[in-house]
DNA sequence: AGCCGTCATGTTAGCGAAAACATCGCGCCT
DNA sequence: AGGCGCGATGTTTTCGCTAACATGACGGCT
């Protein structure tokens, strides 16, 4: 298609097509200042035609600033963070702004990451869990002077800027829509203790229990570790117990996925016989069978948004320094698959063998 | 540290500090012609105390070709792609070319992408299953003269290079492993035709077995199609059997829990009274419990030497037109955990009530 | 002894785009 | 009516680096 065989077109040859300066061309492509409708579909038309795609090394060199993001994550789980990954870097290149992926080894040493990063001349971070939850990673980042903004933190951070889902209201949402269905008697496995989120779900089922003055059993609670082996221990002794609930709602799918092997062992149908709902939405919510109702989180679109605000801020540093962190909250969504259903009229009786 | 507060420095800046020009610090740092080891070793130097690092965008604009290559894919696991993302970013920074990541509409048009390739201006492609596995994408490439290299493809592509895990001699191996525990009654669950690794896998496991002087019992041979759904069943139908098994080797992990479900489902322990054996080393191998002895698949490597590869071929443009494709084998490792031991004494006994 | 090749290094000229500054034309205000 | 301001566009310079070529010193060869 092209005239010569050579290289790609450049801002020149664009502005040599539609019969202005590179200048204009580059105003244009970036959509800043006054430029008259006229020139702009001209200049438009000549892009189109030379197939014209502006080089992102010229762009990052010429426009002062070489900014470089990191997405520095110690341990989430692979579904996690590749749903990370593809947000981050989506927005990223959007941006033109360089995004490196580091992996942090295991023992964290704090000093040593800031050094490599330092080093590598890193403006900015995105911090998933666990290490948003570090204070002392917070706090070396931000006396470093590096950018940061967390994501799906516990606690919001007092100088950075955060990304969160709403982990109570979710899991309001969710108990709301077990209690519809006709549960009373619904479980519920807690996560560790350690990661605030589980005590913002935890917080979320007391809540819509209360919302439909429905009574707080303290023996439905049990407690888990977020992993499967722990909502094994955990949906055996709910199942356990002299009435057991209707439903159990875990506090993440590896658990809820324990809760159904074990109901599948007892010979219980899910969700005929009991109701399991998970959270998080990982690839294991759909891979086991039935596949779990559960909550959507939209780890993708939170990446997007760090790197919106990373980049907002880094921008914003040089233009005033108004600085002030913000905290978005990003919407969840429900997805209901197939391992809950409305309890059996008679709910103690026995499955048919 | 900084003398001024100002900007990151510059190849400049080094050679002044080494009393150089900023051609022979260029040098160093690229590893190029001949500097004496005195003059190098006052360059590194001056790169150490500045914190000198240098700028891809600068280092791509001067350094001619700007190398785009892309991780095309349509529909693998997320943990197999973040794997993929993890070695594909760590490798293509290492090299200084950008990566982008382009996810497949569902309605795989390949005209559609080689537009938007060309637009993206993309030199390179990886192309992970099953796109690896498409006779027209790989025509199409090659008529669009785009580079790519197939990751994990079911066959040899004839124009491009390859990058490939010897599935064949895993399957061996692992069924190798599982006839020194003393199983003589290995089931095997099949995967999805239309994907030729597991049609390898199969032969790795009919291979061991002749290795070994045991006869292929075909009623042994459950059909599975890579899903957890399938393995439920091929399971059920391994154990139903008259003579059951007393290891089942699954095509994928995902089979392989499914295998362990239904075997917990009938009062069997795992691996007390069957033995499980998965492939891949999904997250899902070690979130399930117990967890699964597989074979690990070194995604990231192969993620890497694709990389290395398709950098190769793309710089190697320039140099001369010797242009062989090459393919390479990358090792795998059979990850013994707790799903796997040796059989009973009396295979045929009831499992204690 | 003089010439030339070769190694080690310096100099110059871009790469493609955007910032900074310059220009030009036109309508509006006093 | 003259100047002022501003919107639209052009020119120049710059970003950090490397390719290509230039230089200079040194040693082996005839």
């Amino acid at each position: 298609m092209d005239h010569k065989d050579s290289r790609a077109p450049t801002i020149i040859d664009v502005a040599r097509q539609a019969g202005v300066s590179p200048m204009t061309v580059s105003r244009v492509i970036n959509g800043k200042q006054a430029v008259r409708p006229a020139t702009r579909e001209a200049v438009q038309a000549a892009i189109d035609a030379l197939g014209y795609a502006p080089s992102a090394a010229a762009r990052a060199l010429a426009g002062g600033e070489e900014i470089r993001i990191c997405l520095l994550f110690s341990n989430p789980s692979t579904s996690f963070l590749s749903e990370l990954l593809m947000g981050s870097l989506e927005q990223a290149s959007h941006h033109n702004v360089m995004l490196a992926v580091e992996k942090l080894a295991e023992p964290l040493s704090v000093e040593a990451v800031l050094a490599h990063l330092k080093h590598a001349r890193i403006n900015g971070i995105i911090l998933p869990p666990p290490l948003c939850d570090s204070p002392e990673m917070l706090a070396a980042l931000r006396d470093a002077g590096i950018r940061a903004v967390t994501l799906a933190a516990s606690h919001r951070p007092d100088h950075f800027s955060s990304i969160n889902m709403d982990d109570r209201l979710a899991a309001r949402e969710m108990t709301r829509h077990l209690v519809a269905l006709g549960h009373r008697r619904i479980g519920f496995v807690k996560g560790n203790p350690a990661y605030n989120s589980g005590q913002r779900r935890f917080e979320g089922y007391v809540a819509a229990l209360a919302d439909a003055g429905l009574p707080l059993d303290e023996t439905l609670i049990a407690q888990g570790l977020f992993n499967y082996r722990s909502g094994l221990d955990a949906a055996e002794h709910l199942l356990d117990l002299p009435e057991p609930p209707t439903a159990i709602f875990a506090c993440n799918d590896d658990m809820a996925a324990a809760a159904v092997a074990i109901a599948h062992g007892r010979g219980l149908d899910v969700p005929g016989d009991l109701t399991v709902c998970g959270f998080d939405d990982t690839p294991l919510a759909t891979t086991i069978w039935p596949e779990l109702t559960t909550v959507h989180q939209p780890i993708s679109d939170m990446a997007r948004a760090a790197v919106d605000l990373l980049v907002r801020d880094l921008r914003g540093q040089r233009d005033d320094a108004a600085d002030e962190p913000s905290h978005v909250l990003l919407d969840f969504k429900l997805v209901r698959r197939q391992s809950d259903a409305a309890p059996r009229r008679r709910p103690r009786g026995r499955p048919k063998a």
